[in-house]
DNA sequence: AATAAGTCCAACCGCGGTCGC
DNA sequence: TGCGACCGCGGTTGGACTTAT
């Protein structure tokens, strides 16, 4: 591992933090608070650098920090936020008490990134890979895809439920085997489809976050419907009022909830690709092609002019698909007086963050 | 049993923003 | 206004650990 430049300038200590170091380090922030950090290291008689010092705190020290793996309630919402936010993992955390920025970014880039990829989903875009992807980089795309899927094959944990993944209209559990050799970063319920797990329910933390991406948008109609037969018609299209506001506006390919991706195959072959190919085949549906392209550039520049920063601090400015918004929940959050005359918008978009708070505890 | 390959995560790097002088 | 110090963030990497051969 490198070396921050002031600790080649200073001689100081890099890498792993040892029992002793982090003791002094406690100890101090937690009699003195942190202050100038670039000062801390030198009160708490440590060799290390300011910035070291901070992130060793920041990461691992602080008492507040949650142990543990991630629930999959927890990683539901972090696919959810990064379908918003992108990799802006300091946001994401805000809305995950007691997880790191950090931890976060490396449990995106060490398993959910596959988990989506293996879901028939693109871990940055967050559509369909099918539609993501044209000419050479489909090819690169579905062999990356049948290579994931080999590899599940291979696990001892994921071969009972390798006809799920196969493909077919009557798999089968293979039950007489337990758990236990799960991949230490990936739960079972990633692979299990509906049904099979005992105590999930899809996240209703996001499920009417405006999110640009459709997952909250349809997730209360799927998570309160397991057969997926119903959530497509048999021509591929959702089972939403297509003639309202939220059909017609928006941009993004329908999906079912990603825990259930595996089941969401109205069709016979249940693999998460052609799922996902037919998820996309509802897109704009009814719209000409030159239409659907329209449309979605509009929206795209719409979503471009706005400020990230905007965004990004205040995400009531998440439109234009925030009045998509049904209006059905029953939490109501106090009246922000600071703000003048409030859209309706912010207002059911501040239910939101009410919904998320009352879930997590904080904002 | 040895070792190569893969995975995970703590920690570092470098950049941009902010603030005070 | 310019500059430097500091902070915070996202990207990257080194190495410990695990799994496969």
């Amino acid at each position: 591992m490198g070396r921050h430049s002031c600790c080649y300038k200073q001689k100081l200590r890099k890498g792993l933090w040892s029992p002793e170091e982090d003791e002094k380090l406690l100890t101090h922030v937690t009699k003195y608070g942190h202050g100038c950090w670039s000062s801390v290291p030198k009160q708490a008689g440590l060799q290390r650098c300011g910035k070291s010092c901070r992130l060793r705190w920041i990461n691992y020290l602080r008492p507040d920090l949650k142990r543990g793996t991630f629930s999959q309630e927890e990683e539901d919402l972090i696919i959810e936020l990064h379908a918003v936010l992108g990799n802006r993992w300091s946001q994401i955390a805000a809305q995950l008490p007691g997880r790191t920025d950090n931890e976060i970014k490396n449990l995106w880039n060490s398993c959910l990134k596959k988990k989506l990829k293996l879901r028939g989903i693109d871990p940055v875009t967050h559509k369909p890979l099918s539609e993501v992807q044209n000419g050479d980089d489909k090819d690169k795309e579905l062999n990356e895809l049948k290579l994931l899927k080999s590899e599940s094959r291979t696990s001892d944990a994921t071969k009972a439920y390798t006809p799920i993944m196969e493909g077919c209209s009557s798999f089968k559990y293979n039950n007489g085997t337990s758990n236990t050799n799960l991949p230490t970063n990936c739960s079972s319920k990633d692979l299990l489809p509906d049904g099979f797990t005992t105590s999930y329910t899809t996240s209703g933390l996001m499920s009417n976050f405006p999110l640009q991406m459709n997952y909250a948008s349809t997730s209360d109609t799927f998570s309160s419907n397991s057969n997926p037969s119903q959530w497509f018609t048999k021509t591929g299209r959702p089972i939403f009022n297509m003639n309202s506001e939220f059909a017609s506006h928006s941009i993004s390919t329908v999906l079912a909830p990603a825990q259930t991706s595996y089941l969401g195959v109205p069709c016979d072959d249940i693999c998460a690709a052609s799922y996902a190919e037919n998820a996309s085949q509802s897109h704009f549906w009814g719209l000409t092609d030159s239409a659907k392209e329209t449309q979605i550039q509009v929206l795209q520049n719409q979503t471009e002019e706005a400020k990230w920063g905007d965004y990004v601090q205040n995400p009531i400015l998440m439109l234009p698909v925030t009045h998509l918004l049904s209006d059905n929940l029953g939490v109501m959050l106090p009246h922000n007086k600071q703000q003048e005359e409030p859209s309706q918008t912010c207002n059911m978009f501040s239910k939101d963050i009410q919904k998320l708070t009352a879930s997590f505890g904080h904002i």
